[in-house]
RNA sequence: GCUGAUGUAGCUCAGCGGUAGAGCAGCGCACUCGUAAUGCGCAGGUCGUGGGUUCAAAUCCCACCAUCAGCUCCA
């Protein structure tokens, strides 16, 4: 009568939504899954009771609250992920036995795994693992956990030759459960959890192959580290696969050639060049900072690129920024060539006495700076070695800090709003290399805060990532295909008016300290550009398109009346090129077409006779005849109003 | 900086020990044409740079330069 006795003694464990569900005692989380539904008892991956995750195979305890996951739920796709790592290392082993196995974590996108292997792993080996994980997935072994102790872990890694898991275990407390993996033959040293068999995994795919070190330190010995992927299904593969093609062909290097926008010389690595067509678009940014800045009630200057060292002792720069500058000798005296611009504004600030009533004093500056970058960092326009910062720097009294860190807020927002970015807020804290006190820091600190709550805006903490004078707001912007770059920042500094000794004359006559603010909202115009180039995929608006319109001849026989619309066109100040060229007309469209020009005209026989022209909008087609004044009416307010469409 | 891959005409790429090739772009000629490539012809390269091996090097070897991917995700 066991049987009997077993259906008898049921547990309850409550579930997500609240619902107590009865099991028989001894019941697997994979029972429990199956039990409520045939979706769950097949896309399951992990469970979370108690708030920790639990392989499917681990036993249900009275009144367990347990949540099921799948590849839906970011914790579940991890745990999906890592397991596919597991597969990855399993299908290496048996391929390259003299393989060490190393660390092999789901990440954000995707997995890896490293390895130390003798030879470097090719393209053709990844085709080869992918055979062998295909291999391990149809064999369906179930993955089984196993807790051993300390030593008995280190035995075993020890008999297997794996010195690097021997070394990871022997860097947890000696009195620790150690827990180990297996699937089929191969067995990993694993916190877990995992699937509960090799069958679940759908599709891998392995993307690269790369060198990284061991524990991410250059000193460390460099491994051989295989990135991959893996979905429940084909599609999503495919669809993952389209999404990098779709970033590689909105590529900006690759779009700045086509487009001729700007490049990069081997004469100059990391010192791009910008060509006419890109130069317009840096223009009408800059005029749009202009504009902006005036309104916020912004002064501008220029500093100088190079500045004596003195300047730089004093700024802290060459003490804390050295290894990122660039340095010469003028007359025998050291100079240096500036990485930031706050030392040339301080500069001036000092040119004279400054009242309580001027302040806040706000002094923008779009500023060249070059940074040393080591050498294969560097990436387009992304990570340069000089960039234009579209800096400024605030002068304030203590209490001005709050509203004047909002104004800067907004200022941001509207830059981001214009482009259509949304983004995304983080605050920073005081670093390792810090200059200043503690209490100077908490209360730069505080803020910030204070003015982020006033906003309303959420954001995120980074301990101990702040400049070395002062925390940090950053802003991390969001481009039309869900990528983050992190561009505009506000950083408060009690830091260098100390060291420079700034002062303003306050209401009762004496010498107080201001505050300074640094802040930057493109970053760099140069990076700013690239991102833009990649968010648009190079078909700007029309307010920063190098060539707003194109006027294109159907014969010969058309082209003075053609270049009279151009005329006319540039008359209002429309930037515009004529296709004159003895082509048909196909040819011109597809030029005008793969130079991403917003708007081309078509002039043939019909639009000389009635004096219109013919309108083909970007990606749109011929969209129609019109008359040239209405035409430019409607496009001169789509340059003005800055319209994304 | 480190690991790996790559570097051939303005661009994209083939050639991988026997002395340089295609398509596009450019130039010329013909066609005068209605919404994403008209046809024919011409011209264009110290094969990243410098050494070496060889009767012979774009091709093999070494060094350097540049580019690309990665080097934060921690059993």
């Amino acid at each position: 009568m066991k049987g009997d006795r077993q259906v008898q003694e049921l547990i309850p464990v409550i579930l997500k939504d609240g619902t107590i569900h009865h099991v028989p005692q001894g019941s697997t989380l994979g029972d429990v899954a199956a039990g409520l539904s045939r979706r769950l008892a097949k896309e399951a991956v992990v469970a979370r009771v108690n708030g920790d995750l639990k392989d499917l195979a681990s036993q249900v305890r009275p009144e367990d609250k347990v949540e099921f996951l799948t590849f839906e739920d970011e914790d579940g796709r991890t745990v999906y992920r890592h397991t596919s790592a597991h597969i990855l290392a399993q299908a290496v082993k048996r391929l390259f036995p003299e393989a060490k196995l190393t660390i092999g974590p789901a990440i954000e996108e995707g997995f890896y795994y490293d390895f130390d292997s003798p030879e470097a792993f090719t393209t053709e080996d990844l085709a080869r693992v992918e055979e062998e994980i295909k291999k391990i997935i149809k064999a369906d072994y179930p993955v089984v956990r196993q807790e051993v102790t300390h030593e008995e872990a280190i035995e075993f890694f020890n008999k297997q030759d794996e010195p690097y898991k021997v070394k990871l275990i022997e860097e947890l407390p000696p009195e620790a459960q150690v827990t180990l993996y297996s699937q089929g033959e191969f067995t990993d040293l694993c916190l877990g959890p995992h699937l509960p068999r090799t069958g679940m995994v759908g599709v891998v795919k392995l993307l690269s192959v790369a060198g990284a070190y061991w524990r991410g330190s250059e000193k460390n010995k460099m491994l051989q580290r295989i990135y991959g992927i893996s979905f429940p299904k084909q599609k999503d593969l495919d669809e993952y696969l389209k999404r990098i093609e779709e970033a590689k062909r909105r590529d900006h290097r690759k779009l700045g050639q086509e487009l001729d926008l700007f490049g990069i010389a081997d004469e100059g690595p990391g010192f791009p060049f910008f060509y006419p067509k890109g130069m317009i678009i840096r223009t009408e940014l800059e005029n749009f900072w202009r504009d902006v800045h005036r309104r916020w009630g912004y002064k501008e200057i220029k500093s100088p690129i190079i500045l004596n060292r003195s300047l730089w002792e004093r700024s802290g720069h060459w003490d804390h920024y050295k290894e990122n500058m660039y340095f010469l000798k003028i007359d025998e005296e050291d100079y240096a060539v500036k990485p930031m611009n706050c030392p040339g504004a301080i500069l001036y600030y000092k040119t004279r006495l400054h009242s309580y009533r001027e302040l806040p004093l706000r002094l923008a500056e779009l500023g060249l700076v070059h940074r040393h970058e080591r050498s294969g960092v560097l990436h387009g326009l992304l990570r340069v070695r000089c960039f234009t910062q579209d800096d400024a720097h605030i002068f304030m009294l203590p209490e001005q800090i709050t509203d004047e860190i909002i104004n800067v807020i907004n200022l941001i927002d509207y830059f981001y709003r214009t482009f259509g970015f949304t983004y995304r807020v983080e605050l920073s804290t005081k670093p390792e290399n810090a200059m200043g006190s503690d209490e100077i820091w908490e209360l730069a600190t505080s803020s910030l805060v204070k003015a982020l709550e006033k906003k309303g805006i959420p954001y995120q903490v980074n301990e101990g990532d702040g400049a070395f004078y002062g925390p940090k707001i950053d802003f991390h912007l969001q481009d039309s295909l869900g990528r983050n770059w992190q561009c505009g920042t506000i950083q408060l500094d009690f830091v260098m008016p100390e060291n420079f000794d700034l002062t303003y004359i306050g209401e009762d006559g004496s010498r107080h300290r201001p505050v300074m603010i640094h802040r930057v909202a493109f970053g760099s115009i140069e990076r700013f550009l690239g991102i833009l180039t990649e968010h648009y995929a190079g078909a700007f608006p029309a307010w920063l398109a190098p060539v707003q319109v194109k006027v294109i001849s159907v014969a010969s026989r058309h082209v003075p009346y053609v270049l009279d619309v151009a005329r006319q066109l540039e008359e209002r100040g429309i930037r515009v090129e004529v296709d004159d060229e003895n082509e048909r007309v196909g040819y011109k469209i597809r030029q005008g077409e793969l130079e991403k020009v917003p708007y081309l005209l078509v002039i043939g026989d019909q639009e000389v006779d009635s004096r219109t022209v013919r309108v083909r909008k970007r990606g749109e087609g011929d969209t129609g005849p019109a008359r040239l004044d209405e035409f430019i009416r409607k496009l001169q307010q789509e340059i003005e109003q800055k319209l994304c469409i």
